[in-house]
DNA sequence: GATGAATGAGGGTTCATTCAT
DNA sequence: TATGAATGAACCCTCATTCAT
């Protein structure tokens, strides 16, 4: 019964309400790193970072308030690690990016698709907006993720995408604002949070609407 | 004489020290709530929603703490006043849109130049980043964005946008997902406020690019 | 029109209720007095000290929150001179007791009426539960209501009292503890404003039962 | 070893400091939550319930102001709590209490003395002070404490007076008012914070004359 | 005098953080 | 290592009091 640890917490008397809380106990550290860092992106996402209340991070990830000190800093420490914990997994996919030129419409058919399916299909689209919505405010975690993600991509596509607009496959704006790829992606994104409710809109239908305008006129 | 006693004897238990006197009178109630809304624009813009502290609102304005309740019931009451303040100026410019159809791409460049002009160009910008990151916690504002703003201009541009597509002015997509035509304007706010130290990004430029491609390949 | 102020007040923004609120403009310096003490009266009761806004007052009183401060020194002196205001018109009548030796039985039924009748039938039954309710926190109101009034009554009644108990009309104990003849009387007060609503209590009823209980077995 | 990163940088925007260190550890829930009861009982006899100070409480129970929020809800809940922690142990008494008849005087007698034992020569006085001057704002705690106490003890006694005073020994007028039995007490109970210091009043020896009067001309 | 906008100390409450167990 | 009770700085909001008009 060692384990059986006092627990009575998990609705406790605060009056917020709980989702998908995790109950397990005493997993390896590694787990429990990671159920943290799940809760935590369960209440920065329906909170924001100042509304998150590291309590309900905690019960939500089934540990104690001061657990949560023993794998992080302090609640910026977590909020910074959570959106580095997943932004890493893609950066090992970034390296790993074929250097060699493709057709234009293949290139921003794949990223796009991509989008959708591994951003807009998972979590990883409320990383996304938290970064959006908080990053202002943590200069550092903007600074990571343009290092780290943004500069990154925009390094490898832009070449492909200058090559492809001399040779006429695509339009030099977006040679010159890859941005313009994924805008509507991040629009969609932020749509979903603000208005899905009076006005639904389906992202992945824009997106290829988006890259049908951004060949329109063009040979396959 | 009854009310010539001796005051102060009881004191103690009741409370209330001293309260601070007025000082100035100057500036008229409008200016003063349009002060207030000033200096809430900019803590909310540095701090955003949660992080801003009345106190440094009131400071900002030049005005005492309490002198702010005076004029909003309390900070979301000011934080909903001051996106209404900004936003109902420009509800009055579309009521007097022309109804008339115009050749796609003036419609479009008329919208994204206004875009930049008036959004990007302005404070506005940051009314709009206001409503991208924290709208998703104020739903009566987020409501209130859709419904005045966003809702009457994709109603008013919608019909004109499908008939000029039907035109072959237009790719079928714009007609669609209008929001693609803004998109771009969106993320250049974000990013300004995320990325540009690090890496600045021409916002105007990239709408009239994006504009460009809109129409690549289309009669003008 | 130099009389017609801007008034708008009345009811104002601040939500609380306003009962009988007098309008009056302009009145002679102790009809603005009265007003206002009127309605610290009405305020007072309903809220006691403590929860009592001056604004509320004023409101009621049909002027300005600055213009109590021309009346009284601060709110300590506003319920000090209510409470006195409502005391100084009983002083008079007692100075005038007659000195006169009564029968016992007299004598209490005059008190006790006159207790129902002046008191519990009439605002002052306020006063009495807010020097009860309140005093511990003003001693300066208790000691003056005792020495202007407790006393003063005690003095008086107590040798007759002490008289009717030799003649064998009362009981020893009233003439020792007079504060036994009109308790009940008090306790009524307080009953009403808290359990009437669950437990409607005749205080005058039970008045005239308890005198009859101080001279049962006695002759008339 | 991505979260051993140089921590600090962000902050300026997100708040908080540093909070105090835990000190004590030492009382066991129960007494910490009585101690906290202990002194609020104080804070509010003194000061009464709105000129209270939690701080005042937390410093004087010895504990940190948020601690007291660990045990009640808020001030209104330690106030309720705190009528409660004192008349629920009375409650059990009353559950308990002989349902047969017995001589009125030795009924009544009872009833005095345990009044002037349990509540005047108690802390219990003071929650009765409290309730009386307090209650009316409470209306819960009103309910409460008529619905517990005060109507128990009059269903209890009523019948009993009510025989009583059919077998001649006792004015009829008790049993239709019982509380005319204990009014003296309460009235003491507030005799003493208003006026002891001016004039000491000896409620069980006024309680005792009170007991004498509503027999007197009794066969025992 | 009368007004009521302005002031700012005060206090209830929250919650990130600590540390005795 | 994990816990969660305890801490106390911070912050929103109230309202007695002041004073320019």
């Amino acid at each position: 019964m060692a384990q059986a640890t006092t627990r009575k917490a998990v609705q406790g008397a605060s009056g917020r309400k709980m989702a998908g809380a995790a109950k397990r106990r005493s997993a390896s550290p590694e787990a429990r790193r990671a159920a943290i860092l799940a809760a935590a992106l369960d209440e920065f996402t329906v909170r924001g970072y100042e509304g998150a209340r590291l309590e309900d991070v905690a019960r939500r990830a089934g540990v104690a308030k001061g657990t949560i000190y023993l794998y992080f800093t302090d609640k910026q420490a977590l909020f910074q690690d959570l959106v580095r914990s997943m932004v890493n997994p893609i950066l090992g996919t970034l390296e790993q990016l074929p250097q060699v030129d493709m057709p234009a419409r293949m290139l921003v058919e794949r990223l796009t698709e991509t989008f959708v399916r591994e951003i807009i299909g998972t979590r990883r689209k409320d990383i996304i907006r938290l970064i959006l919505t908080e990053g202002a405010r943590f200069p550092e975690i903007a600074q990571f993720y343009h290092r780290e993600v943004i500069a990154r991509i925009l390094g490898f596509i832009r070449p492909m995408l200058v090559r492809a607009a001399a040779r006429g496959e695509l339009p030099e704006g977006v040679a010159q604002f890859p941005q313009l790829i994924i805008a509507p992606g991040l629009v969609g994104i932020l749509w979903g949070s603000l208005f899905n409710k009076y006005d639904p809109l389906d992202v992945a239908a824009m997106m290829r609407a988006h890259v049908e305008i951004l060949f329109s006129g063009r040979p396959v």
